[in-house]
RNA sequence: GCCGGGAUAGCUCAGCUGGUUAGAGCGUCGGAAUCAUAAUCCGUAGGUCGGGGGUUCAAGUCCCUCUCCCGGUACCA
C-alpha cells in the first residue's frame, strides 16, 4: 500500500536586514500558513518551514554602516520578524536561521557533493581589491564615475543617474564606499555552477507542469529564452558560509546558492528538536512527499530554476511539486518599498488591529494573478461589513438567542427536520468546494466560498424565524437554535485556516473542546443538548473612520521621519519658497529664567539683529552656541514665549531624544539665503 | 531599446482553449424582518471590457497599432 502523502511546505526565507511588511505577508507567508492549517484539519502530514536568510553583502554592508557586527544586525531582524510572524498567527513548525551551525554544515556538504561529482567549475577573474581593507570589494561597496554619463556617484552595479548597468571594473576612478580607498584590480578564483548545462532538463521539467501558475511558467520562459548562464557561487567575503575546500580562505558560498539549502537544514533541525533526527529524509527524499515553495514573484528564478538545478545536480532530493508564487501587494497604487516610505510593517500593524482582521483583509486581496491593492479603508470595510456583519453577527445572534431564551444551554434537537438537515448538507458541500480551491492554491476563491457558507447560515436563521417559533413552538425553536450552534462549530472549522484566533474564540463561546475540530466534521452535528454555553464575546468590534485616519497620519509621519521625505504629502516648489530660510550667527545666548527648555538667542541675520527663543536648553548650553552659524526661518510670525519675543525659529534635527541644531559647513556670511 | 505582464461596474477583483442578455464581494438605491455589534435577508441600478483598426457567422477573449502602469534585461550594432 502507498504511504500517506507528506507535504513539505516552505515560505520564502526573509532577508535579515529589514522588517517584514504586509506585502511580504501577502506574497509568501499568509497563504502557506492558511494552506498548512487547512491540511492539518484534514489530518494530512504536513510540515511548515522557514527562517531568516542571514548572509550576504547587504547585511555586511549594513553592519559596516551602523558600526556593529553582522550578528547584531541579523539578531535584530531575525527575532523581530520571528515575533511579527507569531503575532500574526503565522505558525511555522520551525522558523530558524541560516547562521545556524547545522545550516553551515549542510550547505558545505551540499557544496562538497557537487565538487566531488566534478560538477562545479573553477574560473579566474579580475575584481577590485582594497589593499587598505585587505579584501575584495563587492559591487555595491564601490562607487565611481559612470563611464556612460559621467555621474560621479555611480554604484558598482548600476548608475542611478542614467540607469546603466555596470560592472565595477568599468567605473572611472573607483573607490571604496566605506573607506574611500582606491582599490586595485586583482585576480581571484571562484567556483561556478554550470546552470547552462541544466537548461534542457529544467525546461522539460517545468513545461511538464500543467498545473503550475502561468506567471511562474512565464517567468521561466523568459529566462530560458535568454539562455541560462553559468553563475559564480562563491564570493570574496567574510560574512557567510565558508567554502569547504582548502585554499579558499576569505571566500564564502554566495547567498543565492546557500540560502535555499536552508530549507533542508531547517528541516533537519526541526527533526533533531523532535528527537527523530533521520525523519527529515522522509520529507526531502521520499517519493510520496510533495515539496511546495510559497514565494513572491521576485523569487521565482531562484525557486524554479536555480534551486531545482542544484537539486538535480545533487540528486538525492525531490524537486518542487509546486511553486504557487504570488505577485505583489501594493498600497495606494504604489509599490511597497522602504525608500518610498509606504511600507506597512507587520510589527506596527499588529499594534492597531487584531491579527485575524489583518489576515482576512490581506487574504481577501491576495495578489494571486496580478498585483493587487491594499488600503486602510478596505480593511475597515472588510471588518465592519463582512467580518462583523456576517460572521461575527451570526455567532452573536445565535448565542445571545440561546442565552436569553434557553437559559444559556444548548437546546434539544427533538424537532429537527429536513430544513435543518439541508443547511448542514449545504455546509458539507461548501467545505468540499473550499477544499478544492485550497488544493489548487486558489485562496481568494476559498475565502469567498467560505464567507458564502456563513451568509447561508444567516439566511437559514432569517428564514427559520426562531424569534417567532419561540412564541408558539418552543421545541421547534430549540431545534433551529441547536442547528445554528452546530453551524457555529462548522463555521469555526471552516474559517480557522484564515481566522485561527476567531475559531478558538468560537469554541470557547460554545464551550467545546477540540475533539471534533476537523474538516470532516463540517456540516455534522457534534454538540450535545443540555451543555452550558461559554461567555459571549463580540468577535469583531466596529472599526471607526477616526481610527483609520489616525493610523494614516501616524504612519505617514513616522515614515517621513524614517525616510526623510513625506509620503503622500508632496508640496509645490512655491510652497517651499514661502519659507524664508537664512543663515544667522549667534552673538549671544542665555537661559530663560524659570524655564527648563528655553534659550534666548541674539542673532545677526544679514547685519540685522534678531532675537529668538528656542526650546533646546536640554541639549545645548549657551556657551556651546555662541559664535555658531545656524539656519533660521526668517519670516515666521513673531510670537511670545514665556513673555519673551521670538522673531523666528532655528532649525534642528530631532530623533529619539537626540537633538542637533543645523549648522553650516565652513564659513559663509550671515543673511545668506538657504534653499 | 528589447522581452514579459497588466489596463473589465463607484471600490477590490473573477472571467479556461472566442459562442446565448459580461460576473462576484463591498458600496448605492428600494423592500422584508426585528433574535443580533442599526448587524441580517430579498430585490434594483451601475460597464461602448484603456483608444483605434482588423480576422470571424460570433471577440473582454485571436491579430495589428497607439497610450498609460509594472517587472526583467540590454546599452551592443
Amino acid at each position: 500500500m502507498k504511504n500517506k502523502t507528506k507535504y513539505l511546505v516552505t515560505a520564502a526565507l526573509p532577508y535579515a536586514n529589514n522588517y517584514i511588511h504586509i506585502g511580504h505577508v501577502a506574497g509568501a507567508y499568509l497563504s502557506p500558513d492558511i494552506y498548512v492549517r487547512y491540511r492539518r484539519l484534514k489530518n494530512d502530514d504536513v510540515i511548515f518551514i522557514s527562517g531568516s536568510d542571514e548572509h550576504g553583502t547587504a547585511i555586511e554592508m549594513a553592519s559596516i554602516i551602523e558600526k556593529v557586527t553582522p550578528q547584531e544586525i541579523i539578531d535584530r531582524y531575525h527575532f523581530s520578524n520571528k515575533k511579527a510572524f507569531e503575532d500574526l498567527g503565522i505558525q511555522f513548525d520551525i522558523f530558524s536561521r541560516t547562521s545556524s551551525e547545522i545550516h553551515h554544515k549542510t550547505a558545505q556538504e551540499f557544496f562538497l557533493n557537487l565538487i566531488n561529482k566534478d560538477i562545479l567549475i573553477k574560473k579566474s577573474d579580475k575584481q577590485l581589491y582594497s589593499e587598505k581593507e585587505k579584501r575584495f570589494l563587492a559591487d555595491r561597496f564601490i562607487t565611481g564615475t559612470c563611464p556612460v554619463c559621467g555621474y560621479e556617484e555611480a554604484r558598482g552595479d548600476e548608475c542611478e543617474n542614467c540607469g546603466s548597468n555596470l560592472s565595477p571594473l568599468e567605473l572611472i576612478n573607483p573607490r571604496s564606499k566605506i573607506t574611500g580607498d582606491i582599490p586595485v584590480e586583482k585576480e581571484t578564483t571562484h567556483y561556478y555552477f554550470p546552470l547552462g548545462k541544466y537548461q534542457e532538463k529544467l525546461s522539460d521539467w517545468i513545461f511538464s507542469k500543467t498545473d503550475w501558475k502561468p506567471n511562474v511558467i512565464n517567468y521561466c520562459k523568459g529566462w530560458f529564452k535568454a539562455g541560462l548562464r553559468d553563475r559564480a557561487i562563491t564570493r570574496d567575503l567574510d560574512w557567510g558560509v565558508k567554502v569547504p575546500v582548502e585554499g579558499n580562505d576569505g571566500k564564502v558560498i554566495y547567498v543565492w546558492f546557500e540560502a535555499p539549502i536552508g530549507y533542508i537544514s531547517m528541516t533537519k533541525e526541526l527533526f533533531i528538536e523532535r528527537n527523530d533526527s533521520d525523519k527529515w529524509k522522509e520529507y526531502w527524499c521520499s517519493e510520496d512527499s510533495k515539496l511546495i515553495h510559497f514565494i513572491g514573484k521576485d523569487n521565482i528564478v531562484f525557486h524554479s530554476i536555480v534551486f531545482p538545478a542544484m537539486l538535480m545536480a545533487h540528486g538525492d532530493f525531490n524537486l518542487p511539486y509546486n511553486i504557487p508564487a504570488n505577485e505583489f501587494l501594493n498600497i495606494g497604487g504604489e509599490k511597497f518599498s522602504k525608500s518610498r516610505g509606504n511600507g506597512i510593517l507587520v510589527k506596527d500593524i499588529v499594534k492597531y488591529f487584531e491579527p485575524d482582521v489583518i489576515r482576512y483583509s490581506i487574504a481577501s486581496s491576495f495578489p494571486e494573478n496580478k498585483d493587487s491593492e491594499f488600503n486602510w479603508k478596505d480593511l475597515l470595510s472588510r471588518n465592519n461589513n463582512e467580518l462583523a456583519a456576517i460572521l461575527g453577527n451570526f455567532i452573536n445572534r445565535t448565542v445571545v438567542f440561546a442565552k436569553s431564551k434557553f437559559n444559556n444551554v444548548i437546546p434539544g434537537e427533538e424537532s429537527i427536520n429536513n430544513l435543518d438537515q439541508e443547511i448542514l448538507d449545504q455546509f458539507r458541500r461548501s467545505s468540499d468546494s473550499v477544499s478544492a480551491f485550497y488544493d489548487n492554491f486558489r485562496f481568494r476563491d476559498a475565502l469567498s466560498e467560505t464567507m458564502n457558507a456563513v451568509r447561508s447560515a444567516n439566511k437559514y436563521f432569517n428564514d427559520s424565524e426562531p424569534w417567532k417559533l419561540f412564541k408558539n413552538d418552543k421545541e421547534r425553536c430549540g431545534a433551529v437554535i441547536h442547528t445554528c450552534l452546530e453551524l457555529c462549530h462548522s463555521i469555526a472549522v471552516l474559517i480557522s485556516p484564515v481566522l485561527p484566533f476567531t475559531a478558538e474564540k468560537i469554541l470557547k463561546i460554545l464551550n467545546k473542546d477540540k475533539s471534533d475540530f476537523n474538516w470532516s466534521n463540517i456540516g455534522r452535528r457534534v454538540l450535545k443538548s443540555g451543555t452550558e454555553l461559554g461567555e459571549t464575546e463580540i468577535l469583531f468590534p466596529q472599526i471607526e473612520d477616526s481610527q483609520i485616519e489616525k493610523i494614516i497620519s501616524d504612519e505617514s509621519e513616522s515614515n517621513a521621519v524614517k525616510n526623510g521625505k513625506g509620503s503622500g504629502n508632496l508640496i509645490e516648489l512655491d510652497d517651499f519658497r514661502k519659507v524664508n530660510l537664512k543663515i544667522a550667527r549667534i552673538i549671544n545666548c542665555e537661559k530663560v529664567a524659570k524655564s527648563k527648555k528655553l534659550l534666548k538667542l541674539k542673532l545677526i541675520v544679514g547685519g540685522i539683529e534678531k532675537q529668538i527663543v528656542s526650546g533646546i536648553a536640554e541639549y545645548y548650553t549657551p556657551e556651546d552656541l555662541i559664535g555658531k552659524l545656524i539656519v533660521v526661518v526668517d519670516n515666521l510670525k513673531p510670537a511670545k514665549l514665556m513673555g519673551i519675543d521670538s522673531e523666528g525659529m532655528l532649525l534642528a534635527a530631532k530623533n529619539n531624544g537626540e537633538l542637533k541644531i543645523i549648522t553650516v559647513e565652513g564659513e559663509i556670511s550671515d543673511g545668506a539665503e538657504v534653499n
